[in-house]
DNA sequence: TGGGGTGATATTTTT
DNA sequence: TATCACCCCA
């Protein structure tokens, strides 16, 4: 049964509506009950309803549950907002500047080619940064030539790797986004085939949305009033990424008649953890008021718990989790360990596998950052795409076939002088001949090998795996890791990774660029099994997600909120109020329990392991009431403790970025 | 010319 | 705890 301001957010078809939906008041739901409602009332054909989300797996979990609630809800458009430009940017292919079969380049990928752009003497180091600063433009949805800048080399830069980059006929994640926004703003025609196209469109988590995805959201509704936004300023985690929660702002400055409904019932929490987060989240500033509450009772007062270290912790909260799983008789499933980054994942991984208890973690290294799923995804790619020269000097030499830096660089002459790319221009016999011979004897076989797959008609797993054995790709990485230990896993990587797309592969047909379309926008795997076990995550990857006990670790200043968040004076405010929603979401995921936890010192990860005391208790914890929690520490800082703390760490940020 | 070995070096959050 | 740059050997 739906809530009253549930109701009125899935009946109000006629206007823009923007739905500001605390933490765990029932969003989704509000989304999929809308979807069926247009449906069931003739407003809507179902293949018209798009709806966006930020994950892959939002996605698919709301596929899910529309179509056990919409006769026909197969055809729901529910995808990612890279997925939609994607699909906008093949469809409409030849109005670009792109060819069919453009490889789509992860974030590693793009910066070795920016490293290929950099004009020489400029080291490494700054690639990275400038792999911001690009991302950042194109975020912000900026031309080049719209760019102010100080440093007028990063703009300069800006323009050729976007140039390189239709070259190799390749797009990052940004331009999924970006290059559909500069399609439809110029062109009319294709414009209005969307925008005719789409009946209806709703756009999960919203907050996270950026000013180009903001834009297309914009383009693609035109003057319309079929749109609605579901979001909550206070879940906004991502404005490193570019993501600006003032676009809950923006919609009411660009949509007059938008109408905005709250969500505040929550349906997840005790109240005791309602309120507690309430408070903290009192502490930022907020544009729209919004206050949710539950009628779930008190439940259990939270509990803050200091440990005298990061081992300690570990062990203490792999023990409670083991206690109260029995004795309880619960479910691995229903409990939930939070973290402000990856690495604080490794002593509680250890302590989980010592006390034998299952558990999963999501998040953290991703499938696809294994240089040898890069490796396959590479050859995949070259197989798409024969422009894509990332690719293509990514696996030349990979498994060794005795081509090298000399030879290399002869083939990236003469893809100069034909102006074609490496791998058509290799494929070239007659520009071959002016090669040496050790050159064209190792790249004649290479390019036949990848040319008879690129003919092959089969489906995607039956050439992918004809060209891992071809490859004799599985010897190859049993020969090439040092370690034993290594060797078993990396082998079962490729094993799982063929697993993976031969299962695919018998669910549906694919042919092998819409497998690697697939894969591309993938990022870790989704898709595990759901098994009983413990989660763990970070709290970024927790959004979204309910856990009857939840786990906050390692809450000290410096970690949350992260020192990098303390560093920058300028940005500081928004910095902390961005870690203080982190602190926000992790705390909104507990249903029943909350168990937050410090410790007093903390082993610093490199150079040695060397002991250095930690921030102390993070500033959030006090910002919990105190009758809202028991065995709360009476080692509160005072201000000056923390000022000197800040001090410190900002005094070692500074050391360390050298300055 | 390529391959392999050895030190230094860096870790916030992700589509 | 890896990866990467660099250097030396076949």
């Amino acid at each position: 049964m739906l809530n009253q301001p549930q109701q009125q957010a899935v009946k109000l078809t006629d206007k823009p509506l923007l739905v500001l939906a605390g933490a765990g008041c029932g969003k989704t739901r509000v989304i999929t009950e809308k979807m069926a409602y247009l449906v069931h009332q003739g407003i809507c054909r179902p293949e018209s309803i798009y709806a966006i989300t930020f994950t892959n797996k939002a996605a698919k979990e709301m596929q899910a549950r529309a179509i056990k609630l919409v006769n026909g809800g197969e055809v729901l458009n529910v995808s990612t907002f890279h997925a939609l430009g994607l699909r906008i940017l093949q469809q409409e292919i030849k109005h670009t500047a792109y060819e069919r079969g453009f490889s789509i380049l992860d974030t590693s990928e793009c910066q070795k080619v920016l490293q290929e752009l950099l004009p020489k003497g400029l080291k490494k180091e700054i690639s990275n940064q400038l792999q911001w600063q690009l991302s950042g433009w194109k975020n912000a949805a900026l031309r080049p030539e719209e760019v102010n800048s100080t440093v007028p080399m990063a703009v300069e830069i800006y323009q050729s790797y976007l140039d390189y980059m239709v070259s190799i006929n390749a797009m990052d994640f940004d331009d999924l986004i970006l290059q559909a926004l500069w399609l439809l703003n110029k062109q009319p025609e294709v414009l209005n085939r969307w925008q005719s196209q789409i009946g209806y469109l709703m756009v999960d988590e919203y907050q996270d949305t950026n000013a180009s995805q903001y834009l297309l959201l914009k383009k693609l509704m035109g003057t319309g009033s079929h749109l609605t936004c579901v979001g909550d300023d206070d879940q906004s985690i991502y404005g490193w990424r570019g993501a600006q929660a003032e676009n809950l702002q923006l919609l009411q400055h660009d949509f007059p008649d938008l109408e905005v409904i709250k969500l505040e019932q929550n349906y997840r929490s005790t109240s005791t953890i309602l309120d507690a987060a309430n408070a903290v989240i009192q502490n930022n500033p907020h544009p729209f008021e919004k206050k949710i509450w539950s009628d779930l009772g008190q439940g259990d007062a939270i509990q803050i718990l200091s440990y005298p270290n990061a081992e300690t912790e570990a062990e203490q909260v792999v023990a409670d989790i083991s206690f109260n799983q029995k004795v309880n008789k619960k479910n691995f499933n229903d409990f939930a360990v939070l973290y402000r980054s990856n690495h604080q994942a490794k002593l509680l991984e250890q302590a989980l596998r010592l006390n034998n208890l299952p558990y999963q973690m999501s998040g953290g290294r991703s499938f696809f950052d294994y240089s040898e799923i890069k490796d396959l995804m590479a050859y995949i790619r070259l197989l798409v795409n024969p422009k894509d020269n990332a690719a293509f000097l990514r696996v030349i030499n990979t498994p060794k076939r005795g081509i090298g830096m000399q030879t290399v660089q002869q083939v990236s002459a003469l893809s100069k002088r034909l102006n074609k790319s490496f791998f058509v221009a290799c494929s070239d016999n007659q520009g071959l001949s002016h090669l040496s011979e050790h050159a064209q004897s190792r790249i004649k076989p290479f390019v036949h090998m990848i040319q008879q797959h690129q003919t092959m008609k089969e489906s995607a797993e039956v050439v992918v795996t004809s060209l891992v054995k071809q490859l004799d790709y599985v010897n190859y990485v049993n020969h090439s890791a040092n370690n034993k230990v290594a060797k078993i896993n990396k082998v079962k990587l490729v094993q799982d990774f063929l697993k993976w797309i031969n299962a695919l592969g018998k669910s549906q047909h694919l042919a092998i660029d819409e497998l690697l379309n697939y894969l591309s926008l993938q990022t870790s795997q989704d898709d595990q099994t759901k098994e009983d076990a413990i989660k763990m995550m970070t709290l970024h990857a927790a959004k979204g997600l309910e856990f009857e006990h939840v786990y906050l670790v390692g809450v000290e200043e410096g970690i949350l909120p992260h020192a990098n968040s303390l560093a920058d004076v300028d940005q500081e405010a928004s910095a902390v109020e961005e870690e203080r929603r982190l602190m926000y979401v992790g705390m909104t995921r507990a249903m029943q329990q909350l168990k937050i936890s410090y410790v007093k010192k903390r082993k610093k990860r490199f150079p040695e392991e060397k002991v250095v005391s930690a921030g102390g208790p993070s500033r959030f914890l006090d910002e919990i009431p105190h009758e809202l929690s028991n065995g709360h520490p009476s080692v509160k800082r005072s201000a000056e403790d923390q000022k000197v703390n800040n001090k410190k760490n900002f005094a070692a940020i500074k050391a360390l970025l050298g300055d």
